[in-house]
DNA sequence: TATAATTTTTAGACTTATCTAAAAATATTT
DNA sequence: AAATATTTTTAGATAAGTCTAAAAATTATA
């Protein structure tokens, strides 16, 4: 059984990987992790020796397929988590990260498929971000930011990037939330804001917003 | 915040406690949690500077009012996390206590408190014990163990000693299970086995069977 | 109450995961 | 391509928690 240090390298390289098809740097991971570029060399080390990342000296990492189901799952549980959290027990969905880093590290099956039948096998966490299934499939689902929609098309709420509580509060305030119908009216040149419509509510958001909201194709 | 394992230490000076108003004894506490004597007096001192027991060499350690609070609060996670495992979650009462063991240690008051509100404030875990109140207070109920009720009197189940699945096991098999009423029939002076009458079932259960079933006097 | 048995503590070692500082390799500039 | 900058690795140190083996204290026994 991985601690719960390796647990969370795996899942840090299983994040950086998405975006890339390249090894993960050492100092990307260092990053990640709030932790220094030495600590990772030695993990990553002990990682490969279990055979669960490719690590070639000076090359960066890649995960093996077990390792990169092994991170799915620390995901998928936690995903599952802040589901739970949300739904069943009040929390704000700025409130979740925290409590589910912890939690995802609970080991056992039982558990985690019992929260999953439990609520109903959801699809997607609070944050709008999929869940992997039993077997670590995850559905990268082609998303868009709002700042990159022209004027007069109007898309769904899927997710955010940002996670910040101040970003996350914003965003309640607003009543901005994944399923939301959001109408690109106008933007402003300059600056990049853009004027926007939900429900029958016009306003105007940053560039800054817009570039933290993930939007899809109503249908 | 305390680690994982300060909390265990707590939390198994706290049950030895019940029992006596002694000093606990560094073998006691090695016998507990699997550990060895020369362990249990590293973490004994370590507790002791953090003030949360009273250690004096060789001769035992109590837990101070804030190190009792803590080990309540660790129990009270523990049990509100069985009952939300049987009642919520499918598990069977034998099979709750590993999973239990890791989430005790999840730190969030909040979560602890939604848990409780969402379970409807229980009592007692699934294995008749109550659960600490948020304040630490505990209600030790008068209870008698089964073997010690006399012929002809009629009682009702409120708790396990043995907490081995294989004995769990034996009580869902014979439909033993938290209020239930029992009525003791008869004794058998050679082997101290008992008769017994559950519902309209009738049958026979060992001394060892009944020194591990917790009843107390019908309300 | 000496002696033996048991319990408890100390001393030193090991593991995991981390860090700092220096050395080595790679990448970037000029 | 040589010099400089950056990244990565190595080497050695530290903290938490555990262990074994030996020493010290306490308790039980004869």
């Amino acid at each position: 059984m991985l601690s719960k240090s390796e647990e969370n390298y795996l899942k840090a390289i299983f994040h950086l990987s998405i975006k890339t098809d390249k090894g993960i740097s050492t100092n990307a991971i260092a990053q990640q992790l709030e932790t220094k570029a030495s600590s990772v060399t030695d993990m990553v080390k002990k990682l490969s020796e279990k055979e669960l990342v490719i690590y070639v000296k000076y090359q960066g990492v890649t995960l093996t397929k077990r390792g990169a189901s092994i991170a799915a799952n620390v995901i998928r549980k936690h995903r599952l988590w802040e589901v739970l959290l949300v739904e069943k027990l009040n929390f704000n969905w700025d409130e979740v990260h925290e409590v589910a880093e912890q939690l995802e590290h609970i080991h056992s099956k039982k558990l985690v498929n019992e929260i999953d039948a439990f609520l109903g096998y959801p699809k997607h966490d609070p944050h709008g971000d999929p869940i992997p299934d039993k077997d670590g499939n995850i559905n990268f689902l082609e998303k868009s930011l709002l700042s990159t929609i022209e004027v007069g098309e109007s898309v769904v709420c899927i997710g955010v990037k940002d996670t910040s509580s101040d970003f996350l509060r914003y965003l309640d305030k607003q009543e901005i939330a994944l399923g939301k119908e959001i109408a690109v009216l106008e933007k402003e040149a300059f600056d990049n804001s853009m004027q926007i419509r939900m429900a029958s509510n016009e306003f105007t958001i940053s560039q800054q917003i817009a570039n933290n909201i993930y939007v899809k194709n109503k249908i």
